[in-house]
DNA sequence: CGTGTTTGACCAGCGC
DNA sequence: GCGCTGGTCAAACACG
């Protein structure tokens, strides 16, 4: 309860009030706590000054008497008018519980009916299938303080998908771990499937490369191919939409390192693409759905494209759980966007405020990345949504939406009749910069909106006093305001957060290295990009590890604030990296977070 | 010996 | 029906 009050930026009196006076507190940590000491240390004063009198003269021992009795009585009445304000806190704590949990409940009938209006496909089962069902995974979204997310994982185990966002306020800096509502829970069938073995893998894979690349040679004529999915339930009354999570990073190493535990099962040469396409299995449980491909990009092999299907129905460490929580976010963003498709289809931009989460899709704005968009058109399957995580900024890219775009979120969603690509775009954001340039990933967050995009990029100068010779990645053109609308309603987005948080973690979990499918992935111990954040805002005294996070849609929506400076993350591709078979070393992990 | 990788074979869906 | 393709299986192999 109290840690809950305090996450919600409300002082805690009733500890202080608690004790009895004078007993010698040295706590002085807020400046409620302080106010109560303060009260306290008058009444202990008066009173050891009452005392010293009543020792001076017998006389006035009675009058001294009378006056502790008083002083005594003001401060129980001070104690009661504490416990009041604390039972008043208590009663707005629940209200704002029971608020909670009707939006909640509220979004799991809206996330249904999202699903119902895409009765797709899926009729197969597999012999994992049942095990799902039976045990349908919880994935954490948590871009807070992990003690508490995990608790409430495991607390509520089933079906359900949390997204803790952590507080962005003045008691993040109290130890406890708290956790700040938007605790979303997703039935697990509707909307939170990310997982998905997306039959059309191959055709939406090759639109994204070829989107990326503006390559035309990949193969796009297959449409649904074998569906082997073992991952997710589906009920036939209700199957749900296959979902498919690209993230699209420049990694030299084999495999992103993204906290789980991968086994290689196949590799294949898919067509087009002399780069080899492996298929790794989640190990983290021998049941576990999840599957993964990676596969490098022919245009710009140093961009690394893993696509993640299906839900964990294991634990995973915090380090995984980031990637799981990205698929999670970005599927669910997906699917849920997905249902606007049919309104995307007559308007350039359209926003699907998903309780409260603001989810925009576009499908003909010709500053969206969709080069392509005959391929989606032709798509004559009942193909499933495959979201992009794009992080790379590729200045090189012979696509010339590539190089217009620092970091693309894009999400297509193939279908027959409204097909639709959104595009979330990091770099259309004037106030926020994330870009991946040589491999190196940068966070610049620019409060004032009037400032362009990279003149305060940090980052920027950084990488041009470190490689003179690099270009940097393309200046954003300025946008249409609605463009600039979206990416902002965007970057609010939880799931957004959490999607780019985690891939930003992946990513950095690569680490110089590794990105080993291997076991000694997770054997390493490897930290969270968000522990880290944690970590070094802590120790920085913003007493928040999600603050980065934080900021990320703080400052899109605020000017006020001053500006926070910029972060600069240093992955592996700008390091060197150890060509290993099994990738796992990560030596080279370099986080730099510069103020 | 256990675990993970490699790699050819196999399966299934789709287009012609 | 056939071929192509993506995806998976599983035996052989490698490694610690």
């Amino acid at each position: 309860m109290e840690a809950a009050a305090a996450a919600f930026g409300r002082p805690r009196p009733v500890v202080k009030t608690e004790k009895p006076a004078g007993d010698g507190d040295d706590n002085q940590d807020s400046p409620s706590k302080q106010h109560l000491l303060v009260k306290r240390g008058n009444y202990a004063k008066q009173e050891h000054e009452a005392e010293d009198k009543s020792n001076s003269s017998d006389q006035k021992d009675l009058s001294c008497t009378n006056l502790q009795e008083k002083q005594l009585e003001s401060a129980r009445v001070e104690m009661g008018e504490v416990r009041e304000e604390n039972q008043r806190l208590k009663k707005s704590l629940n209200q704002i519980m029971k608020d909670y949990e009707a939006l909640k409940m509220q979004f799991l009938g809206i996330v249904g009916q999202e699903s119902k209006k895409f009765p797709n496909q899926d009729d197969m089962s597999n012999k994992e299938q049942q095990h799902d069902d039976d045990q349908i995974e919880l994935v954490s979204l948590t871009l807070g303080r992990f003690p508490v997310a995990e608790k409430k994982k495991t607390a509520d185990e089933k079906n359900s998908v949390n997204i803790i966002i952590g507080g962005n306020d003045e008691e993040a800096a109290v130890k406890e771990a708290l956790s700040l509502g938007l605790n979303c829970k997703f039935k697990h069938e509707e909307s939170m499937t990310v997982a998905v073995k997306d039959v059309d893998s191959p055709k939406s894979f090759d639109h994204e490369m070829r989107e990326e690349a503006g390559e035309t040679n990949w193969s796009s004529t297959k449409g649904a191919k074998t569906i082997r999915s073992v991952e997710d339930d589906v009920t036939p009354q209700n199957p749900p939409k296959r979902a498919r999570v690209c993230v699209k990073a420049r990694c030299e190493t084999a495999t992103m390192n993204d906290g789980c535990q991968w086994r290689k099962y196949g590799q294949k040469i898919a067509k087009g693409n002399p780069c080899p396409r492996a298929y790794y299995r989640c190990t983290g449980s021998p049941t576990c759905p999840v599957r993964k491909q990676v596969q490098r990009c022919a245009d710009d092999m140093s961009i690394l494209i893993t696509t993640y299907e299906g839900n964990h129905n294991h634990p995973l460490p915090a380090s995984a759980n980031a990637m799981a929580s990205t698929t999670s976010a970005a599927a669910s963003m997906l699917l849920s966007g997905s249902s606007t498709s049919t309104a995307a289809s007559s308007s350039s931009t359209n926003t699907n405020n998903l309780q409260g989460l603001n989810f925009y899709t576009n499908n003909s704005k010709p500053n969206f990345y969709l080069p392509n968009n005959s391929s989606i058109i032709s798509s004559t399957s009942p193909t499933h949504p495959t979201i992009t995580l794009d992080l790379t900024s590729n200045p090189s890219s012979s696509s010339p939406n590539c190089s217009t775009h620092f970091g693309k979120f894009t999400s297509s969603f193939p279908n027959s009749r409204y097909p639709f690509t959104s595009q979330l775009d990091f770099g259309s954001s004037r106030n926020n910069v994330l870009s991946w340039n040589n491999g190196l990933l940068s966070y610049n967050r620019n409060n004032h909106q009037t400032t362009t995009t990279t003149t305060n990029n940090i980052y920027q100068n950084y990488i041009q006093q470190r490689n003179p010779a690099t270009s940097l990645p393309h200046q954003q053109p300025p946008l249409p305001d609605t463009i600039a609308a979206a990416t902002k309603a965007i970057t609010a987005d939880p799931s957004f957060q959490s999607a780019l948080a985690a891939a930003l973690t992946s990513i950095i979990g690569t680490g110089g290295a590794s990105a080993g499918p291997t076991k000694s992935t997770s054997a390493r111990g490897e930290q969270s990009l968000f522990q880290l954040m944690a970590a070094t805002t802590t120790n920085k005294g913003n007493g928040c590890g999600t603050s980065f996070l934080n900021n990320i849609t703080t400052s899109t929506t605020t000017s006020s604030s001053p500006p926070t400076g910029n972060m600069v993350f240093v992955p592996a591709s700008s390091l060197p990296f150890s060509s290993s078979k099994s990738a796992s070393a990560s030596p080279g992990d370099h986080i730099d977070l510069t103020n």
